[in-house]
DNA sequence: CCAAAACAATTTACTACTGAACTATTCATG
DNA sequence: CATGAATAGTTCAGTAGTAAATTGTTTTGG
């Protein structure tokens, strides 16, 4: 299970609305908004993860390693994996070196670039993920289901934004120009 | 920086359209949702995490446990923190060690239980949180920024609804009756 | 009222990940 | 075109968490 659910504290109200009023309320806001999809996030991560390891008994981590794998079937060079999953180099190569022992992915020699290997999915590692993959989404579905289908969409589109916005103050994101 | 972000797959469209046609299409919806959320909670972790550690030279597990004790400032047991930090005994005996021996928390007997300690705030703890916790509050602030009000309102709205759907489902929620 | 079960905290052995050092290759520049 | 800087992957020591066994205390039911 993953640790710190909530790390909940609103300093309290005096403190925070002491000076500013109005404006301060809004501010207040967007930490209690925080606050709220962390622990939603947490809670449904948590979850996803216990059932993987019960019905499948694979780690959340190699569920996502293969998920990169599922999306980019001409396989990915192991640093980009890295950086897709956001784990270190050392730890793809452990992870890598599971999942090749037991016959879910394979290194492929790289004729462009001798330093970096590609891995890919076997076919049994792609039957193995997609079996997973379809009983995760169930249980997503269901975790989801009491939000009708206008709410998903709203809170999809405004969530887009969020996202935006972090990547625009994120340096660390892609470039373009 | 914590792993995991994108967990990114949809089964191609192919395999989870084929047969359901528009009502599969909503349930994809949703766990496109899950997706998205999951990566947007990710990143505004991982940059909580790195600036406390940058700027306060603190863990972001041992923030949150300053955390619990500062909404409860009467103290809390050892055991029940565990729960709201979703971490092990073990786990907290270790960070109220280290958390003891800078001055930050206490160990006080419990007359009522001498199984049980109840752990709480020194004054130095408090204010030390206190300054944390208000520049926390700013980084989240700058984050959301992008987001106007009517949103941020919205989506605290939504999660809401999603919040009581999941402790619905989930029998480990406490209970009443 | 006391034996058995449950529980709080701790200890211990183990697991998963990190960061930094290292090797082998590629890229960039004078 | 040679050499210094950067990059891909691996290795290794250290860190932060877990799960399970242990000790001391409390609760419970016959």
């Amino acid at each position: 299970m993953r640790p710190h659910d909530a790390s909940h504290v609103l300093l309290s109200e005096a403190h925070e609305l002491g000076h500013e009023g109005r404006a301060a309320s809004g501010d207040h806001a967007a930490l209690k908004l925080w606050l709220r999809m962390l622990a939603s996030t947490t809670h449904i991560e948590a979850e996803i993860r216990t059932r993987l390891r019960e019905r499948f008994g694979i780690s959340l981590a190699r569920f996502d390693y293969m998920a990169q794998l599922f999306r980019f079937k001409a396989g990915l060079k192991m640093r980009t994996l890295s950086r897709y999953l956001m784990v270190t180099g050392g730890n793809v190569t452990g992870l890598t070196d599971e999942l090749e022992a037991d016959g879910m992915v394979l290194r492929e020699a790289n004729p462009e670039d001798r330093r970096a290997w590609i891995v890919r999915l076997t076919p049994k590692g792609r039957r193995t993920f997609e079996a997973m993959a379809r009983e995760r989404e169930q249980w997503v579905l269901a975790m989801f289901a009491g939000l009708d289908a206008k709410t998903v969409q709203q809170l999809y589109t405004h969530l887009g934004a969020l996202r935006v916005q972090l990547v625009r103050g994120d340096p660390s994101a892609k470039e373009k120009a």
